[in-house]
DNA sequence: TGTGCACATGGATACGGTTACATTGTGCCA
DNA sequence: TGGCACAATGTAACCGTATCCATGTGCACA
């Protein structure tokens, strides 16, 4: 039914194994039969089982990535098709194929894990958060299998990781106002058992002591990575006796809550607070004021780990932990003077 | 090294035919047998080798999804990690696996999926997208592999396909700013060479047939699905001498852009205009004023595309063409009489 | 008591490749 | 001219599983 090797070595009057290696351009094969050989292929549509082959080579050119059971997937919703376009693209041009997994609870994701490692089916894989005690990354430890993960993870220090420097981020994104003239900043975060809740905190505090600014318990608000965050955030932030007058948000949907609690409390952005958030996802640009945000290379997230595991898979010598460069992209809502747009 | 079946047969003292046939659950295994090989195979900690396993079963329990070239990506953006999520869920759900492929053009495109079905690595796959005289549709046809698209094909009308019906939905949609009392109501299009946009105009234009309100050419206005497409159509629409109060707007990103052109010449939403959208994306209840819009039900196209290719791999009957029921999610962007938010 | 049959299991082979090892042929040199 | 190195290819074993076919056992029944 289907043309295998054997229909290829009859019909081109060789044996199976020259037409492999034909096929796997080994050297020692003379011009003309490789020719000959991959003429036949061309005529009989030939296409190598990638099942056989995997089976005897130990070997699947396939790389997974574990989708985050949906109570951590708040986030990631909006870096989704980035992320997994970064991803993608470094393993197609690396001839690889991507499995996509996942489960709906913890111990259903360790079988699907367990299930594709020890099945044989994948060369690596790829976790797109981290959570603390991770039986995944035990597992995968002990199995001896290549994997990133995109973020920190807060147990080990030498798991291989792509992150951003959160701290910097935080800290170039508070100076962005300082620059603005900006002396009364608060910080509205997220939920602080994260790694990068934590770290933008430092970011943001450490810009506050160098500029003799004073950092006050009642311009922090904690909260979810959530609109209502943000938004219910503005009630306790602004109703203090001297509230900020610029704000650092953890993310751009918190900021968009905070947009609207503003918004609703009468207060104009920019003029009136300043806002700089984190993620540049695409929904920060089409606000009103467009939020001024970090942008975290969300792409670059996805290839650079696809990178690192499949150089782990080829046995080359990595660097544990790749920091991908942030960038501060400055729109409207933390300009101080702002060109005013008058109705026609 | 790794544990096979083999191993499992000699510590039970069984062949290893006895211990594949208690593997698949075989009618004609003794309770005995089973119990006692089920156990060593959980004591030596044995997993089947899949790629063995496919090899002979010609079977590979994996659908792949072909994620659509750059170009086509934009709509599909903010729609993905749903999407993603319901075919993840009814594959998982069936012990499937979800490989993902591209290419940059569509001769890699075309490339890959040939490699993928010829080379026996799937058992069917999911299209994201309708191209017209699409050459991969032409080879999966040719091939006998299982396939579904999501959308619908404008060549041929019994390709199995999952859709929403885009007529109805914006037949719906208009209905609704009729039912407020709007008169004149206007569209903002997408390209007309999709059949969405064709069938959400015929919709549109049926409302007011049936209505006998007027349609009138300077009220409907083409563009592409982006921000800047609806930001710039409202110059035109609202120029004329007769402007329309309320817009039916292509999808929710388009309306966004629609937001802030109408915001810029003064007008207010939905007291000046009222407005209606498709697709109700996470963005649109986070705008100012929140949108109206048509869930298309994104999670289920997906899940219910998955699930038509589950179908015809184990060669049930299936209806062609399965539509998505849509819902109108009522916001304040298109209600006449809205309790105004006095400022604090 | 011998025949037949259902049932539980084993042996052998096939799936489509890769690869270690064996074999063949050629040219070159002593 | 015989021997040898080396290039090019063939032979056969193996990857881990499923399944066809054969086999042995116990039991009902004629």
């Amino acid at each position: 039914m289907t043309v295998t090797i054997k229909d290829v070595a009859k019909k081109a009057g060789v044996s199976p194994s020259t037409v492999s290696r034909v096929i796997a351009d080994h050297p020692r094969i003379s011009a003309e039969t490789s020719r000959k050989v991959k003429e036949i292929m061309e005529e009989l549509g030939y296409h190598p089982n990638l099942m056989a082959k995997s089976l005897v080579s130990r070997t699947t050119r396939t790389i997974a990535v574990i989708l985050p059971k949906p109570a951590e997937e708040l986030l990631l919703n909006f870096f989704f098709y980035e992320l997994i376009r970064g991803v993608l693209a470094q393993l197609t041009r690396s001839g690889y194929d991507l499995l996509m997994a996942g489960g709906s609870n913890e111990q259903e994701e360790l079988e699907t894990v367990t299930r594709l490692v020890r099945g044989g089916r994948i060369d690596g894989l790829l976790l797109l958060y981290s959570r603390s005690s991770d039986p995944i990354i035990t597992f995968l430890r002990k199995e001896k299998m290549p994997f990133a993960l995109i973020g920190r993870s807060l147990d080990y220090e030498d798991v291989p990781s792509v992150d951003n420097d959160n701290v910097q981020a935080a800290y170039d994104a508070t100076n962005h106002l300082i620059a603005q003239g900006q002396k009364r900043i608060g910080f509205v975060s997220g939920p602080t058992k994260l790694a990068m809740t934590q770290d933008r905190m430092t970011g943001y505090a450490r810009a506050l002591a160098e500029a003799d600014l004073p950092f006050k318990e009642g311009w922090v608000v904690e909260g979810e990575f959530l609109l209502e965050s943000g938004y219910r955030a503005m009630a306790s932030i602004m109703s203090q006796p001297e509230p900020p007058t610029a704000l650092v948000v953890i993310d751009d949907v918190v900021a968009f809550g905070v947009l609207k609690g503003l918004a609703e409390l009468g207060y104009r952005i920019p003029q009136d607070v300043a806002i700089v958030s984190f993620n540049n996802i695409a929904l920060s640009e089409l606000t009103m004021p467009p939020i001024t945000s970090v942008d975290v290379g969300t792409y670059q997230l996805g290839y650079t780990a696809s990178q690192m595991v499949l150089r782990m898979i080829q046995q080359v010598e990595i660097t544990a932990r790749q920091i991908i460069p942030h960038r501060l992209v400055v729109r409207e809502s933390s300009l101080r003077t702002v060109a005013q747009h008058i109705p026609s």
